[in-house]
RNA sequence: GCGGGUGUGGCGGAACCGGCAGACGCGUCGGACUUAGGAUCCGAUGUCCUCGGACGUAAGGGUUCGAAUCCCUUCACCCGCACCA
């Protein structure tokens, strides 16, 4: 017998395949679409590592099941290819962000090829080459005519070590998502996107998601955050000016006792002009302004304020209540301004002991009155209105609409949904992105690039530095242009956008990569979408996957395609953990997914990445588990071939006149099938579909030295093959060529027949108080009365009832008696 | 602090609807083959035991004829959010 020898079997069947391309994307299909996506990767320098393995070994498996399953499968791979690393490269090493790139993308997709994933490589997508970002730029446009992209001067974070901003969700901790580094304050004037107009949609259509693991929904709603509640206006003594605040508890608005603004707030400057106290006052608010969003944003930070000397008037009572100025009020939140009720709020309450301020109890806890004297903390639950004026005895949760009714109704304020989501800031001060295309004329003002321009082609004649702005702003050629209205003298916007516009919508082009006229065919997107299976890292729970959302559903308002949501079902899979930590250089505990295809080949890699753990679990990298994957593989390839001896041109057999043996060894085909069939489709348990599938293996071996009808023989391996194909498709199809016709992989996935699984006899469990204590083979089918006289007549357990008062008897057909003895 | 999750042999993990806990793999031990085995094949492997059994799914309690699974309390670890009024 031939030796198993991956390297040479993959080598072969990976040739063949990505010469012929059987996984071509086709729209003309008879077959259910299926549409299988995991998130594209990042060029990096370090090639795949054994995460990306595991994340495509998934998909693949699942694209192979699918296509066997005779749907019609669009599985295509590409690059987020824009991104900072590039230009690094180029600051540290001279080396042309475009060429680093590229001889990045060739990299890893060899690598992938060696890993025998099922792509369309003639779909292949790179968010980088102009024929992608030119789409990119229309779609800016597209947002841009629609009203939502536009530029304002705001306050946001910038991160000195990249050179750049960041949208809100890019700060982690008050730390830059990418290298960790704090990032602070900036004012810059920068383009964001409107996805706060679509807030409610993006909260509402959780709903919808059915297929989404609930904690990145929960994670989305929580960052989404909308509060209901009420804004309404005190006014200031002294000054005409008015302090709008936003609350979600109205019904304690008789127990404010002080007002309080942020640091930033517009109004503060012009309240402490003239203070006597005017130099203490400002000093308070300059060290407010300068602390960094880490410290700003931590709640267990110190509560901090000054008064500022000038009194505010409530709407509802006309109570005179004094205005600080704190270090806990968020300004970009609601109206950067905030009530008082010292009594009903935690903050409220420690800032108030602080500076011993008013506390006025106005909602009273139902069940044990409450005395101010004997609390040590807010009360912040619901109960009756007291000391309220007309609301005194309302319920709080009513009395909430009742006081927005009241200040609706005296014109001092209004009903107010607030969401913590802010506009998504798009600006990247940096060279390898897609140019934002806005022309400014110092006549026309902002224009767009003319469709029929793009792509605005980013220049080659840039310096890279460290620190530098933008590089961009550093050629001379890019900057310079003629205004598209009047053609006179402009310039470029010299910023490029966020690469996650890029990842946004990526899997909108994989179903028509090759427009040159549209970002993607309507019909082709609508055939395809959404995607069915989603595949990638919790680490995009909200980044990505909300922002793939929000386009999805601009594009559609844009009559671009016909659906409201991406992805249908999302997995997340769980990270790659070796000797307790995650695999890090540093840690020193990588291991290389090409290392283990040399040592082992491709096929031994995937089995035991999805062997290992269930998907969404964390997998420990064990290197005798991938020894027992491999050994698991040559086992297959043994036994298959001693079968292959005896097979028969015949296809066709009695199933009566099979021996015992021979009956359990089918049992046991039909009831794998079963299994793998459920694992692997419904259930994305493949560690348990491939311990199923070596349980078949290790049954087969029975007729590893004995004579076996050699039609069941051909059928069981057959099935075999087929059902290993998907997790395994080099071995399988050397296999499959040794001893059937065609490929492997354009076969049927082999169908079980439930009469098959059936055995004759089964053993029924004894119990006596819920403890076994014997066992009987019986027919089955038996009914209750039946199941309970067999064994009530059963040796063991008149023996065990000899002396015992029988109190009940609970007998379940085809399973188990219990015997309940005093 | 709030929200979510996890906890089962020496290890990774099974047990899908409340019905034989520990499938499958790793490791370990024993056997066969062999000049040899770190290859391969066969077998054993939760703990304790007076060999009748007893105990056992983080800890404690509850519901039930019966609980890893349902309920309550507690503990540990992991993840997310964290002054959003």
């Amino acid at each position: 017998m031939e030796k198993y020898n991956p390297a040479s079997i993959e080598k072969k069947w990976q040739d063949k395949w990505f010469a012929e391309n059987p996984f071509r994307v086709t729209e003309d299909s008879d077959k259910k679409k299926f549409y299988c996506l995991e998130m594209l990767p990042y060029p990096s320098g370090e090639g795949i590592h054994t995460g990306h393995a595991r994340v495509y070994g998934l998909g693949d498996t699942l694209a192979r099941f699918k296509r066997m399953k005779n749907y019609n499968v669009i599985h295509v791979q590409g690059f987020d290819a824009f991104g900072l690393p590039a230009e690094g490269a180029a600051i540290k090493r001279g080396i042309r962000p475009d060429d680093w790139t590229y001889a990045n993308i060739e990299k890893m997709t060899r690598q992938m090829k060696l890993m025998g994933f099922s792509y369309d490589w003639d779909q292949k997508v790179i968010t980088c080459n102009p024929d992608y970002y030119r789409w990119t730029q229309w779609l800016f446009e597209l947002f841009y005519k629609r009203g939502l992209a536009y530029k304002k001067e705001a306050a946001v974070n910038w991160c000195d070590s990249c050179g750049t901003v960041l949208a809100n969700e890019q700060v982690i901790d008050g730390k830059c998502w990418r290298c960790d580094h704090e990032v602070h304050k900036k004012n810059l004037a920068q383009w964001f996107l409107k996805i706060t107009d679509y807030a409610d949609e993006l909260l509402a259509d959780l709903d919808k998601l059915k297929g989404w693991p609930d904690r990145v929904k929960i994670m989305q709603e929580n960052w989404i955050g909308r509060s209901e509640g009420a804004e309404f206006s005190f006014n200031v003594e002294g000054h005409d000016d008015k302090i709008p605040v936003y609350t979600t508890r109205p019904d304690t608005i008789f127990g404010v006792t002080y007002v309080v603004l942020a640091a930033e707030h517009p109004l503060v400057e012009k309240l402490i002009s003239g203070q006597p106290n005017e130099a203490e006052l400002r000093q308070f608010v300059d060290e407010v302004r300068n602390l960094s969003d880490v410290e700003k944003t931590n709640a267990d930070s110190e509560k901090k304020g000054i008064f500022t000397g000038v009194y505010a008037v409530n709407p509802i009572n006309n109570k005179r209540v004094p205005i600080w100025i704190t270090n806990y009020v968020v300004y970009e939140f609601g109206t950067g301004a905030v009530m008082g009720v010292p009594a009903h709020d935690e903050r409220d309450w420690m800032f108030a002991t602080k500076y011993d301020l008013e506390k006025i109890l106005v909602i009273d806890n139902p069940k044990r009155p409450l005395d101010l004297n004997e609390m040590d903390n807010a009360y912040t639950e619901p109960g009756i209105m007291v000391n309220s004026g007309p609301f005194t005895g309302t319920d709080s949760v009513k009395g909430k609409r009742a006081v927005i009714d009241w200040l609706e109704k005296n014109g001092v304020g209004t009903r107010k949904i607030n969401y913590r989501l802010r506009d998504w800031l798009i600006s990247r001060q940096r060279y390898w992105g897609a140019p934002i295309p806005i022309i400014y004329c110092d006549k026309c003002g902002e224009v767009l690039v003319p469709e029929e321009d793009l792509p605005v082609l980013l220049p080659t004649d840039v310096e890279f530095k460290q620190g530098a702005l933008s590089p961009l702003s550093t050629s001379k050629s890019f900057n310079d242009c003629k205004c598209p209205k009047c053609g006179g003298h402009a310039h470029r916007e010299t910023d490029t956008m966020d690469t996650f516009i890029c990842s946004s919508w990526y899997y909108l082009r994989y179903t028509d990569p090759h427009n040159d006229h549209a970002p993607f065919d309507r019909d082709k997107v609508n055939y395809w979408s959404p995607v069915d299976q989603y595949i990638g890292g919790i680490e995009h729970a909200i980044l990505h996957l909300l922002y793939s959302r929000f386009f999805t559903k601009v594009l559609r308002d844009a009559g671009l395609l016909d659906f409201d949501e991406p992805f249908t079902n999302l997995l997340c899979q769980g990270m790659v953990i070796k000797d307790g930590a995650k695999m890090s250089k540093s840690k020193g505990n990588v291991v290389s997914p090409e290392e283990i295809i040399d040592k082992y080949g491709a096929d031994t890699a995937r089995l035991f990445i999805l062997f290992a753990a269930p998907p969404e679990r964390d997998l420990d990298w064990s290197d005798q588990g991938v020894e027992g994957s491999f050994r698991f593989l040559n086992r297959v390839w043994r036994i298959v071939n001693i079968y292959s001896e005896q097979f028969s041109d015949a296809v066709d057999y009695d199933s009566n006149s099979l021996t015992d043996e021979e009956k359990s060894l089918r049992r046991a085909m039909h009831r794998t099938i079963k299994k793998v069939t459920e694992d692997v489709g419904d259930r994305f348990m493949f560690n348990t579909a491939i311990s199923s599938l070596m349980e078949l293996v290790n049954e087969m071996h029975t007729f590893q030295d004995k004579p076996i009808n050699p039609a069941l023989a051909r059928e069981v391996v057959s099935n075999l093959l087929k059902m290993l194909a998907p997790f395994v498709p080099h071995i399988t199809e050397e296999l499959w060529s040794k001893f059937f016709e065609g490929s492997v992989h354009q076969q049927m996935f082999p169908t079980f027949d439930e009469v098959a699984l059936v055995e004759d006899e089964v053993e029924i469990v004894l119990q006596i108080n819920g403890k076994v204590r014997g066992r009987m083979t019986l027919p089955r089918g038996l009914d209750r009365a039946a199941v309970e006289k067999f064994a009530m007549t059963h040796q063991r357990v008149k023996e065990l009832t000899a002396d015992k008062k029988i109190v009940k008897v609970i007998a379940v057909p085809d399973k188990l008696v219990n015997v309940v003895v005093k």
